[in-house]
DNA sequence: CAGCACTATTGATCCATATCAACGTAACTC
DNA sequence: GAGTTACGTTGATATGGATCAATAGTGCTG
């Protein structure tokens, strides 16, 4: 969630509407590098904890970074893969953000999830060899792209390494059915409850603010991701505001009474 | 979906609401057994093409046969998981159907999905080690228990074992994230056309018919699933029959104009 | 097979959120 | 920095589905 605070995020390069991202493997990072390849290790990555939650051996992450694909920075709004698009790769938000979407047959955009640093995207792909959603960054993004087949054939070599991609999916079906709760059950309200407490979760995990962030989507985004209108998500910011529960300026936002949201969400 | 239609589903021996699911690996099937532990081999359970759709070796198709606990055959409403059981196995519905819900933080029940014979379940629970999802057979069932600790050391020995499982959760993913699609952006008639055409679909993958069954789920599960009430549910089906899309009667349904459910779908 | 409990249907009313509309504000372009 | 375009807020009204209520099936139990 957010503008991550050491990186501008106005900054938009590119003409980024609607191509696919322009990359360069050059990070402006002074971090150690990697002996085989002049890249920040993944060892050395400050995501690694919440990217690669597991205690892996030392020459495990080498032969990690061995087929990591690192830094891509990436324009606003940039596609890191479309729908449909063959699938490659995995990839890990390194900075910025990323949200997914499906496309209803009538064309129309459901926004599935928003992701943040450390987090992975486009493992629905592996099903079909074709990825189910989209991917597009909110803001200037860094991402870490993990080809499939090598990462495959490195899970039968390390068995923490299998079980480690089978949590991460697992963990994707239960925020997927998660949502699939809170849009079955929940009030306008609660819904956006939720969400703000699950990005405050996530900053923290950062070990950034959990009550003060930028909010890197749109309230179009917001709204479709929740099942809302765009007029009901910000009617209900107002309301909220109202109440002392937050302080909202456009996307900046600072959260007053935590206790009280998780008490909206019921969480 | 609906009763299998070899196997009475009327019958219901044990005393069973909210008991766990009395086991027993006696199976009434005459198939041919396999050699090592007198059951049926999943070579020849006639289900192998939507549970493994792999092309596997014969020995992998040994090695399979020998971690799979077969044909627990289950009462009505029993639970064959509860959430938060220590996650040990995932299991494939050999016959009668189940559901899948989680509970919310108020103790309500969200249901999740509905399972048909050849279809997995339990995967949600390798994340955290617990399951998230409780899971309840629907009507007399009989379920394959596939411990997850021999399943993963086998994938690990047969690639092509660890990509189909990375395929199931990978199909899982994609159809929770179908069912938030029409939960933040159908209506009640497209929810419940949507729900049709896909059992119907279901039915055919097993070789039955696609426009005669029995929904095996009560009017107040299918409400919960979709989102809408029971009354709502109940006015649908009532709508769609004076439109003579469908023939309901209780739980028996016929699909007259699968174009048109089709259609009010969007599929 | 009578009785009871659960499940489903149908009707009347209400309400949360969508829709329609107008206006305000931020941000990108030249 | 004026003009344009997208994004966000707020108000008025409409509506799909929820809720409340009554009745009718269905099937398990003794």
């Amino acid at each position: 969630m957010t503008a991550n605070p050491t990186t501008p995020v106005r900054f938009s390069p590119f003409s980024d509407e609607d191509s696919y991202a322009i990359m360069s493997n050059k990070l402006a990072s002074s971090a150690k590098l990697c002996p085989h390849n002049n890249q920040i290790s993944c060892n050395d990555c400050r995501l690694g904890s919440i990217c690669l939650p597991l205690a892996m051996h030392e020459d495990d992450i080498i032969k990690l970074d061995e087929i990591v694909q690192r830094g891509r920075p990436l324009a606003k709004n940039a596609h890191i893969y479309r729908k449909n698009d063959p699938f490659t790769a995995v990839y890990a938000v390194r900075s910025g953000s990323v949200k997914t979407y499906r496309l209803t047959n009538d064309g129309q955009e459901q926004v599935t999830g928003f992701y943040f640093p450390g987090e992975i995207i486009g493992m629905d792909g592996i099903g079909t060899g074709h990825y189910a959603n989209a991917a597009k960054t909110l803001e200037t993004a860094a991402i870490c792209e993990i080809p499939f087949d090598r990462l495959e054939s490195l899970s039968t070599e390390i068995p923490n390494m299998q079980r480690h991609f089978f949590q991460l999916m697992s963990q994707e079906i239960t925020s997927d059915q998660q949502l699939i709760t809170l849009l079955s059950k929940n009030s306008a309200e609660e819904r956006i409850a939720a969400l703000l407490i699950s990005i405050s979760a996530r900053m923290v995990r950062r070990k950034l603010s959990g009550t003060q962030f930028r909010l890197p989507m749109s309230r179009t985004d917001i709204g479709n991701y929740l099942g809302l209108t765009i007029e009901t998500v910000s009617r209900v910011f107002s309301r909220f505001k109202k109440q002392n529960l937050v302080d909202v300026d456009g996307k900046e936002i600072s959260l007053k009474d935590l206790e009280a949201l998780k008490e909206i969400a019921d969480m």
